[in-house]
DNA sequence: AAATTTTGCTAACGCCGTTAACCCTAATGA
DNA sequence: TCATTAGGGTTAACGGCGTTAGCAAAATTT
């Protein structure tokens, strides 16, 4: 072994960082032209101008190239996002959940092709619904998709958290949320999910609904404008602006 | 030619016909035990007892066979609705609008491989979004399977415009809908998409926003309970039915 | 300089969708 | 009734795919 945990990278190490991002550039050009099911490792081995069989000294198969190309995505969805959040100072919050929901639809529209495939990951289990899948098991041993999917939803739930934390008693009527009645279990299920999304604050039961509620609503929107199916086309800018008022409406906000 | 429009099948016809649900048939059992893309043309011939080539005169590739399927997977999923819808009597517009959500809920969820294959047809223009595709070129000669879609939405579409117009003056405030301030270039945009949604009947505006509204709702629940990331996994059922609830509260109804 | 690890290669295996060429059989029409 | 078709089947092949085994050369480490 050469350099374990912090030995300075060395020749051959560098090399091999090339040549990896070259084959994920290869493939994400594959994926921009002909789809998700248009990535091909043959196609990418002529790209990179080598052999079939070499790229599997760099990945184990053509599903781990996509889990590191999906991994990637999720980087650059994540720096987006957050670099749209701290546009705005800490203390605004409002503010900042808004710019999360606005970046998730911009980067999703405008990357249509990296949004489908992010969506199809993991197999059998769908991911970027912006939601952790349920029941979470362990903390850490989930795949890396699954965790930087997590990372992403929890962007907005700490917001939300904090929100709730440093607005306290500060003139917001936190009961005012319109919730219709819930079953109790519905009730501690809602409670326990928000307890693993929104780490360890605890939101009124009425925000936990709400927010959920908005999450579903964010998520039918990107979705359906991604895959073209949003019946509003034009104005989708204004039509994006009107639902996040409408939700804000749900937390009895203006 | 044998039988053009309304000879009697002859004895060609019906096995033809046979191998035809034979064939499909096969289809769908893969489809259910390993996924959309584990379809494989040559597996089912193996499963009928064919030559791979055969199938050629049944279907004109692979693509054909499934968009055959897509096709079946909606007829099934119209038929549940509107027999659920019929279960209520025809007065009963909101009832048969709670039908049409839930049947369409459990329909998707207990058929998650042919919701999964129905989401990714046609190619690059993903359906099943309980919304048309946006604008609506000419009427009929699109693709079956979007036909089929707007079918699908219609018969919700349309159950609002009857109830709007059967309910006009008998004591809904239909003024009471929560909603933002518009643009006008949405305002348009929306009368016009209603008008293409919801055919000749014209309802207010405040409606047809509250009615898209619920469309995005409906169908970011329905994806993501599909495929295993909504946040609510125990008490789905209650879940549901406070969205249902939600949703109703921006008709301004109870 | 020797030993070892890394990285590339070629060749092959078994899938896949699709096509071409040919054959047999059942329906059709004179 | 008999020749003619058209429909449904075959086999064989093409070119693509992901993946693996085995081997050679280069680069690093010892």
């Amino acid at each position: 072994m050469s350099s374990d945990t912090a030995g300075k990278p060395s020749r051959r190490e560098r090399m091999r960082a090339e040549t990896i991002t070259e084959i994920k550039a290869s493939a994400r050009r594959q994926l921009l032209d002909h789809g998700p099911s248009g990535i091909s490792l043959r196609a990418v081995a002529r790209d990179v101008g080598v052999s079939p069989a070499a790229l599997y000294r760099y990945f184990d198969s053509l599903d781990a190239l996509l889990t590191a190309l999906c991994c990637d995505f999720y980087d650059e969805l994540i720096d987006e996002t957050r670099a749209a959040m701290d546009a705005s100072p800490p203390e605004r919050h409002l503010e900042r959940m808004k710019s999360w929901v606005w970046t998730f639809r911009s980067w999703s529209v405008s990357h249509k092709r990296e949004f489908e495939l992010m969506l199809s990951f993991p197999e059998d289990q769908g991911s970027l619904s912006a939601c952790p899948p349920n029941p979470i098991e362990s903390p850490d041993d989930l795949d890396p998709i699954t965790q930087k999917s997590i990372e992403h939803s929890r962007m907005c739930g700490l917001e939300l958290a904090e929100f709730y934390r440093q607005s306290d008693g500060e003139g917001f009527d936190f009961g005012q949320v319109d919730m219709p009645e819930l079953s109790p279990g519905l009730e501690r299920e809602l409670v326990e999910q928000c307890a693993t999304l929104i780490i360890g604050d605890t939101v009124p039961l009425t925000w936990t609904y709400a927010f959920i509620s908005g999450w579903v609503r964010v998520f039918g929107l990107v979705v359906m404008e991604a895959f073209g199916n949003l019946p509003v086309t034009e104005n989708v800018d204004e039509f994006y602006k009107a639902q996040i008022m409408s939700m804000l409406k749900e937390f009895g906000l203006d």
